[in-house]
Order: C-alpha cells, then structure tokens, then sequence
DNA sequence: AACGAGGGTGAGCAAGCGCTTAGAGCGTCT
DNA sequence: AGACGCTCTAAGCGCTTGCTCACCCTCGTT
C-alpha cells in the first residue's frame, strides 16, 4: 500500500502488469468467472460483483466485456508463446529443448488451468480483429515447436514422419491439460509436466530410460 | 416421405434415432448452433429458426434448452462408448485393439467434429444430475482404454510407467481433435485417426515399423 | 479554501432472453 | 360427419442482459 513505486508481485505474479489495481481486480474476477461458467454465461453484474464493485464500474475500465476477454487472452497468449520460446532458444540436444519446452508449457497450463481455459477455449467469443490477432500468436507457438522438432530430425535424434501433424498433436496435449486439470486432483502440475515430456519424447521417437 | 417404416438412415445416419421427424431436425439445428456459438451464445430462437419453425415449436419435443443438450451428449457419448468398446473387445494383440481404438475414436472425433464439440466442451452448461450421469459415461470411456493398456503391459507388449496417466493423455489427445480440426483443412479424418494410432503406440512403447 | 480530475455508485434503459398460452390447421379414428 | 389428438404458430410475459447517465466522494494542486 505505502510501498507505491512497485506494481504488486512483480514479474512472478500473474497480472502484476495490469494497472491500476481497481483494473486488476476487475480483471483477476473475470478470467474466476469466465474459466467457472464460460465466456457469455458470465454476466458483467458477477464480475463487478467478484471484484467488489457495482456494475456500473467495470466501464470506467474497460470498454466492454469482450474488450476484458481480449486482454486477458493477449496476455495469456504472450506468456504461453513466452514460455514456448524460452524453451526452444535454450541450449541443449533438441531432446532436451522438446521436453523443456513441452514440461513448462504443460506446468503453465496445469498451475494456471483457469487462465489457460479461458485463453485456449474462448477464442470464438473474440470479435473478428481481436480473434486474428490472437490466430496469429497461435500459429507462432506453431512454429515455435515445430522448430524443435524440425532441429531433431535433421541432426537425427528424432524419427518422425510427419512433422506438422506431429507439432499439432503435442500442442493438442498439452493445451487439453486445461481442461481435465483439477487442482485438487492426485497429480501435482510438476508430475504432469514430467509425464508429458516423456510421453512426447516418445511421440518423436527419443528411446528414454 | 411416403417410406414411412424406416427411419431415414438407419444405423448409419447419426440422429436416425430420434424421432419424430420434426424433433431430429430441432436437434441437428441445436448440435450445429452449439458448436458454431456454443450453449449459452445460442438463442432457442436461432435453433428453431435452423430448424424452419416457430421458436415456439422447440417445447412441443423438449421440455428445455438443456434438455435439448442433454439429449445430444448422451447420444454422443454413448456413441463414441461403443466405439472403444467395439475395438476393446475386438481380436488381435493389445498394440492392435489400441491403435485401432484411437483410429475409429478420432476418425468419429474428426468426421462428427460438430458434434464432438458439443459433446466435449459443453459439459458444464448441463444440470447437476445430468452431468453426473454423463461424467459417468466418460468414466467408462477411461476404463474402456485402460484395459487395453493394462492388458499391454501385462502381455509385456508395452512399456508403460504410469497407466492411469498415459490412459488420461490419450484419450485426451483424441478428444482434442474435435477442437482444432476442420472439414476444408488439409487433413483428411482418416489421415488423422493413422498418424494418432501411431503417435499412441509410440507413446505405449510399442516399436513401430 | 476552492477547484478540477478521475474513480466510484444507484438507478434505469432498450434489447433480447427462455419459455408459455390460446388457438389454428390437419390427418385419423369411430 | 364430427370429435379427437397432435403439431405448429402468433403474440407476448416476466426477467435478465450489456451498457449508460447523472451525480457524489476523495484526492493533489493552487
């Protein structure tokens, strides 16, 4: 509160670049309320009333609720892509990079599920610039992966005959951990992640231990 | 018309159960409005509209809009049950019944796409009652896979760490088909369903030629 | 002390929602 | 022929929705 030169939590916290913090409560109580009920089942009223505001509130911020939905995507995009991109540029056999990348991506969308499912799973809500933008951002953490994979073949750790088709089921798999992801669940977001990484380095044909 | 005997279809048609006639055509406009805007965006008006009726005409043959959803995810998961079913129970080696479950699973996942998507992602707009009756159908998809696997592993065909995990990927990775992919795309359902059946025996530790 | 700016509220509007009701049309039995 | 039963419609009810507007309260600045 007195400390008022730093945004709250920094990079570590999820929405620590949302600003001012009237904002981000609106905005942390739309993706509780997006990821819960979906996208338009959410009424403006919930929101508002989540962050502790009447209704009238949230247009002091934001335009409109899909402008909310917009924001909350753009940033989940660019920290997912983030993530991806970390990965692939690290050091390492492109076995190593792979399961880097897949272990975080997946730990992204298990620790932080009620993002990613309002991220990955309310697309079609966007209007139609704002749904090309996001198209755009997908379609290089396509490419992101494919580069791995595409690494890994040419120096031979990997045997896959279709890479493209390949690509799309690995980030098909770990997108649908948002899904069925359940904090209470046996699996910590961490075993998930180990899981997966394996599953995928077999999926490109790495004989793992 | 004047064949009045037979349901149109038969076994083949995918709603050739529902009858009457007028309330197939309500509920092939529900599946297809769901899928294009999901539950909550779809008005019963855009339903009886697809449909060429009065908004009123929807409540003659179901009682509600979710009824309406219900009707639909217990059709499909029904379905896609007896799919797994029908390849867990075939002949051949574990490898075999697994690669050719995945294949008829996603090839319907791929094909039905429409519906698929329905009946996947609309789960939580459904009741209490039936959604526990529906998560009950999935639990049944679960162990339908699992024992394929179990029986793998058991045969010493497979090499599998953790089978409730990889049974939860698998089944997660089919499922997801009906997400991304698109009848005008470059991949046929058929291509899909064999690239997926030899992404999952990778995944089982099976050596494929 | 006065002020302007901006975050906040209570009340409410126009539109659209799921669903109901009264009654019309029509094929099928007795 | 006439009554019945079933399907379907036109009209509309009560309610909720996304969003707006007139106004207030709390500031830092002058």
């Amino acid at each position: 509160m007195s400390v008022a030169e730093e945004t709250p939590g920094g990079e570590d916290m999820p929405w620590g670049e949302v600003t001012p913090e009237a904002a981000r409560r609106l905005l942390v109580a739309a993706v509780e309320a997006f990821a819960e009920r979906g996208y338009h089942a959410t009424t403006t009223r919930d929101i508002a009333g989540r962050a502790g505001m009447s209704p009238a509130a949230l247009y002091i911020h934001y335009k409109t609720k899909e402008e909310l939905l917009h924001r909350i995507s753009r940033i989940g995009h660019d920290k997912a892509l983030e993530i991806l991109r970390a990965a692939a540029a690290g050091d390492g056999t492109a076995a190593e990079r792979l399961a880097d990348a897949v272990r975080s991506f997946v730990r992204w969308h298990a620790e932080r599920h009620t993002t990613a499912r309002v991220v990955q799973y309310e697309l079609d809500a966007l209007g139609p610039d704002h749904r090309a933008e996001i198209v755009e951002l997908r379609r290089q953490s396509d490419a992101a992966v494919r580069a791995i994979i595409d690494e890994g073949v040419a120096a031979g750790e990997f045997d896959v005959p279709d890479v493209p088709g390949t690509t799309v089921a690995v980030l098909s798999l770990c997108i649908d951990v948002s899904r069925w992801f359940n904090a209470q669940g046996r699996r910590t977001a961490d075993e998930v992640g180990a899981l997966y990484a394996d599953l995928v380095l077999r999926m490109v044909g790495v004989r793992t231990a």
